[in-house]
RNA sequence: GGACGGUUACCCAAGUGGACAACGGGGACUGACUGUAAAUCAGUUGGCAGAGGCCUUCGGAGGUUCGAAUCCUUCACCGUCCA
């Protein structure tokens, strides 16, 4: 169990597998969020269609609302979302940064003003692997500060901590078929990066992450810390993106390492009307697709392109239908997914470089069809 | 035939002498979103320069005034009531 073997690299980019009690996630890998134990608009048999293997949820939301411990009682986050396949929670790390004015830090944890009703709630590493062990998850995440990534003063701080905290999870870690993932932060900050990630992963987790990119940083920073923490993370273990997202910004991951990726976009940017493409974003509400007989992307195969029209999406959207969300939602998926299964073949042809150079041109020349 | 009330930008609707190119809402248009407080948020919505600026607008025409969407006259249309 949580064993990760290597089939095919190409420079640094590599296929895997990672086995857990729900199954065997083959990587590269794009895990939709759904941080509510729901993949926001859609079901669970739409995201089997997609080829989902692993989906999000979120501790702290869940901890709030249900709770984890009534989660527990009904069986667990699998049965209650309904999706057997391998689920992975975030540890509430990300609240840390993402809820910053409703909570407060201290070396033992952090207290939350809750964002539904005000009360007060105390989450330290302890806490989060207990109520991740309530859910049930196959991976769970160590208790984590990701901080604003420019701060080099807070960066250390947030990252001392960090470490201090993961060592606490894996104390506080009682059941053994879940596996825990440590976390890297550091911010922007190279020896800060490369010294996370050499105490990180000489705590002997089975996976690492990284931690604190994706929240405001430049593209270059994100891209150089990706590469200073991979040079330092052990190979023979997965390397978890935390957060990402784009078209490219996979690409460019996989290229520098990265095994598993998670991200909203895909699916907030449906709710906000808008198509990630192999060319570069669409934004459906647009007037120039009110008479558009073409679907979104004419090469892709998703559910949502096979039938529907860009004319009929903006339908849907300017008439305020929900379906909208979901169709679009259905595309976005497909198209990380999908992009990851390119990857994995490109990489086992060790074509990989070419193939990424290539799928990043036609995204960043943003001519649509 | 008479008495009131009304006519404001794409729509609804505020404004009753100067701070009005005109509140607000809808609609329309555009942009943003990366481990989800997000079916959200921001900008534009008379024309032209596109910062201060200039020009044309508040049913039509005429008038009063230094100055009018706002006051007066008249015409047109809509509504309610009385014959």
């Amino acid at each position: 169990m949580f064993e990760f073997t290597i089939h095919n690299t190409d420079n640094y980019a590599r296929v895997g597998s990672f086995k857990t009690p729900h199954g065997e996630i083959i990587t590269p890998i794009f895990a939709p969020v759904g941080t509510q134990a729901t993949v926001k608009a859609v079901t669970p048999a739409q995201l089997e269609e997609l080829s989902a293997s692993m989906v999000l949820a979120n501790t702290y939301h869940l901890y709030l609302r249900p709770g984890d411990e009534l989660v527990a009682k009904l069986g667990g986050l699998h049965h209650f979302m309904q999706w057997q396949k391998p689920i992975l929670t975030d540890s509430g790390g990300f609240q840390v940064f993402s809820l910053t004015d409703m909570r407060k830090i201290d070396e033992d944890g952090v207290t939350f003003k809750s964002h539904i009703d005000g009360s007060t709630h105390r989450l330290t590493p302890e806490k989060s692997i207990a109520i991740q062990e309530n859910l049930g998850a196959d991976i769970i995440m160590a208790f984590d500060e990701c901080a604003p990534p420019n701060d080099l003063a807070y960066s250390k701080e947030a990252m001392i901590r960090t470490h201090m905290w993961a060592e606490r999870c894996i104390k506080a870690k009682k059941r053994n078929d879940q596996a825990l993932f440590g976390i890297v932060q550091g911010g922007v900050f190279a020896d800060l990066r490369e010294e996370s990630a050499r105490v990180i992963s000489s705590m002997g987790f089975p996976g690492h992450a990284i931690g604190g990119l994706s929240v405001g940083e430049s593209k270059k920073d994100m891209y150089h810390t990706i590469e200073v923490v991979n040079a330092v993370l052990p190979p023979d273990k997965p390397r978890y993106l935390m957060g990402v997202g784009t078209f490219e910004d996979l690409i460019e991951g996989v290229w520098r390492g990265i095994d598993i990726f998670d991200c909203v976009l895909p699916t907030r940017l449906a709710r906000h009307n808008a198509a990630m493409t192999r060319y570069g974003r669409l934004n459906v509400m647009n007037a120039s697709f009110a008479t558009d007989e073409k679907p979104l992307d004419k090469e892709c195969q998703c559910y949502t392109c096979q039938h529907f029209s860009r004319a009929y999406l903006r339908h849907l959207i300017v008439a305020k239908e929900m379906l909208a969300a979901t169709l679009l939602s259905i595309h976005n998926i497909h198209t990380l997914i999908h992009l990851t299964t390119d990857m994995r073949l490109a990489i086992q042809n060790k074509t990989f470089d070419s193939y990424a150079k290539e799928a990043l041109t036609i995204y960043r020349s943003k001519k649509t069809q």
